[in-house]
RNA sequence: CGGGGUGUAGCUCAGCUUGGUAGAGCGCUUGGUUCGGGACCAAGAGGUCGUAGGUUCGAAUCCUGUCACCCCGACCA
């Protein structure tokens, strides 16, 4: 395809409102324009590659069982006041009223419209299992849409739903799905890693998710690799397990006493006024479990995490105290502490990591003071032990005893186990081979398509632009015609429609540009593989063939003749090395 | 949702404190010279200064409302 036909706007200055590199280096290379805030038109650079993300994600659900369908994007508001969610889905539901004065909204997620659906077609477990799927644009009201195409308001996402007679089959086609989630992934050409996750508002009680490893991404995730140096075990690190510390229990030293801290508050205060480090404070958080107050009490080095606590006692719900209704319970914000405790209402939760340990400061429990010296088991009991820090790298693994690595990452798939959450809210039943009617035992899976492309540029990039993976690349060859003479624009066309006879895709620059600016251009826009026709090394009989990753020393010089075969050659080798990839992610998975 | 900030040419921004009728660079158009990593010279086109109202002889500039957008935070004591 002609650079001139094509509407690729690159500009040279950074926009102001672009904070991370997909959001910079997409506005920037030409391949989006925002129109509102979180909502972006997709130019036609960006729509080829999503279309080549989105046909890898089709060409792999179809591959394993999943049929394709497409469901409205709006909704009447009575489908999701069935399951419940109108009331409990909150400002992030994009809600209107149509001419009528009916209520609707912009899908979000589709769980009520195709359980309504297969609720009124699927009668028989003869029907089943099914796994229905659609690729589509979804719309969330983000509180804080940002970082242009990770956190957009408008998105296009593909998500799918099993219905299955029972468990044992539901958990089936989830490990299918993970399967073929890990096979989409190496296929983009991305690395990433599969973790487990908080099954959050949708609920369920198993899920994963996949996550495109950057630097930049907002999610922190921690793993073990076995002896191969093979992923053993992931998850996010705010459920991730952490085993009991290895060490002998410390000695308790002289009685604990009281001492004066006046306003200090803060572990780092309070550390810092005694001299001693962050993990000899101990950290006691205040919360709202069920109604109930909780004193969570954990190293002052490290945080308790909500979800691990609502884990740990069982809870539906988890929040924190405020300073006024601690008093009310007998608590001193501040200066709360385990030892010396006299508030019976309050249940007290501490961390194993605070298991054997001596030499402790804690809030003595009044205003303006802590209590020093202060031993586990010698200075307070503990009733309720739990698992409640966030994971850090360094940290024992509670499910295999290695020792956490930690990476970023940025979600881009996710997998859940529903069980019968929105069956039995829609009373979506089917009638069993033993004549009882029973409920479908789902599951969900999704993938954001436009979140993937961005999750590529995050984790393949360099100074200069973009360095797309060969699969969702806009064009596998950038051409670049040097000068315009009639030789050179001449074998350039030959070359392009030689390529595009065998499938491969080119963008042919025959702007009459200067070769610095051609090159600048095709560095933004990132095609794996660059072609230099024309000027110096076509009077020496040569094209230049240089890969995205190259530097300038690495450049081929081609022989003319061969050039065509040449970057054929190369191209296949990339596209063919993601198909192998994604054999291998499936088989180590 | 809380806090902060910004709206001036297609883009990045200056001008606002101290009111006097709008600027630079990039981009764009035309002509010329150039031509292997974002060239140079010359001549141009392009803005109801977000929007509504107010103060004033006079408002991009001061005041008020409003809209849009951006950043930080929203469990870490």
């Amino acid at each position: 395809m002609r650079y001139t036909k094509l509407l690729i706007p690159t500009v040279k200055e950074t926009p102001a409102d672009a904070v991370v590199v997909s959001h910079r280096l997409m506005l920037r290379a030409g391949f989006i324009r925002k129109l509102a805030a979180g909502i972006y038109t997709y130019l036609p650079l960006a729509q080829r590659t999503f279309t080549k993300v989105a046909n890898i994600v089709r060409e792999e659900m179809n591959r394993a069982g999943a049929q394709e369908l497409l469901m409205p994007a709006v909704a009447p508001a009575e489908l999701w006041q069935e399951s419940g969610r109108w009331d409990q889905y909150g400002p992030e539901l994009l809600r209107f009223k149509d001419r009528k004065g009916g209520d609707f909204i912009i899908g979000p997620t589709h769980e009520e419209v195709i359980t309504a659906l297969v609720r009124d077609e699927v009668k028989s477990y003869k029907q089943l299992p099914l796994n229905l799927y659609q690729i589509q644009t979804k719309f969330r009201d983000e509180v804080r849409p940002r970082f242009g195409l990770m956190r957009g308001r408008e998105f296009t996402m593909k998500d799918a739903y099993s219905f299955h007679v029972d468990n044992a089959d539901a958990h089936r086609e989830y490990d299918n799905m993970y399967a073929a989630y890990c096979r989409i992934f190496a296929r983009c050409g991305l690395r990433f890693r599969a973790v487990e996750a908080d099954t959050g508002s949708i609920g369920g009680n198993r899920s994963h998710e996949f996550q495109v490893l950057a630097d930049s991404g907002e999610d922190a995730i921690v793993f073990t690799v076995d002896d191969k140096g093979r992923p053993s075990y992931g998850a996010n690190v705010e459920l991730a397990p952490i085993a009991r510390p290895e060490r002998a229990p410390e000695t308790p030293g002289q009685p604990a006493c009281v001492v004066e801290t006046p306003h200090k508050k803060t572990i780092d205060d309070v550390a810092k006024f005694l001299g001693l480090a962050h993990d000899r404070v101990l950290k006691a958080v205040l919360f709202l479990v069920d109604n109930n107050a909780v004193m969570a009490v954990c190293r002052g080095d490290r945080d308790v995490n909500e979800i691990k606590l609502k884990k740990a006692l069982g809870a539906k719900q988890v929040r924190l105290l405020t300073d006024d209704e601690a008093r009310r319970k007998g608590l001193v914000p501040g200066y709360a502490g385990p030892a010396a405790l006299d508030a019976p209402e309050v249940t007290v939760v501490v961390d194993i990591g605070v298991q054997g340990l001596a030499g402790l400061v804690c809030g003595a429990n009044k205003e303006g003071e802590h209590r020093v010296q202060v031993a586990e088991g010698r200075d307070f009991a503990v009733a309720i032990w739990g698992d409640l820090t966030t994971a850090q790298k360094g940290d024992r693994c509670g499910k295999n005893g290695d020792v956490y690595d930690a990476a970023r990452g940025i979600e881009v798939g996710h997998v859940f186990f529903l069980g019968t959450k929105y069956s039995s809210a829609m009373k979506a039943t089917f009638q069993g081979e033993d004549k009882v009617e029973r409920l479908c035992v789902m599951g969900c899976y999704g993938i954001g398509v436009t979140r993937t492309a961005a999750a590529a540029i995050e984790q393949n990039h360099d100074d200069d632009g973009i360095r797309w993976p060969a699969p969702i690349a806009p064009f596998h060859v950038s051409l670049v015609a040097l000068g315009n003479e009639a030789e050179t624009m001449d074998l350039a066309s030959k070359m392009e429609g030689a390529w595009e006879a065998q499938g491969i895709e080119v963008l042919f620059d025959d702007r009459d540009e200067r070769p610095g600016v051609k090159f600048k251009d095709h560095d933004l826009i990132g095609c794996p593989v660059r072609v230099a026709v024309g000027g110096k090394s076509l009077k020496e009989g040569v094209v230049e063939v240089k890969l995205r990753t190259d530097t300038k020393e690495q450049t081929k010089k081609v022989p003319v003749a061969e050039a065509v075969a040449f970057v054929t050659g190369l191209v296949s080798g990339l596209l063919a090395d993601a198909k192998r990839a994604a054999d291998e992610a499936e088989s180590r998975h």
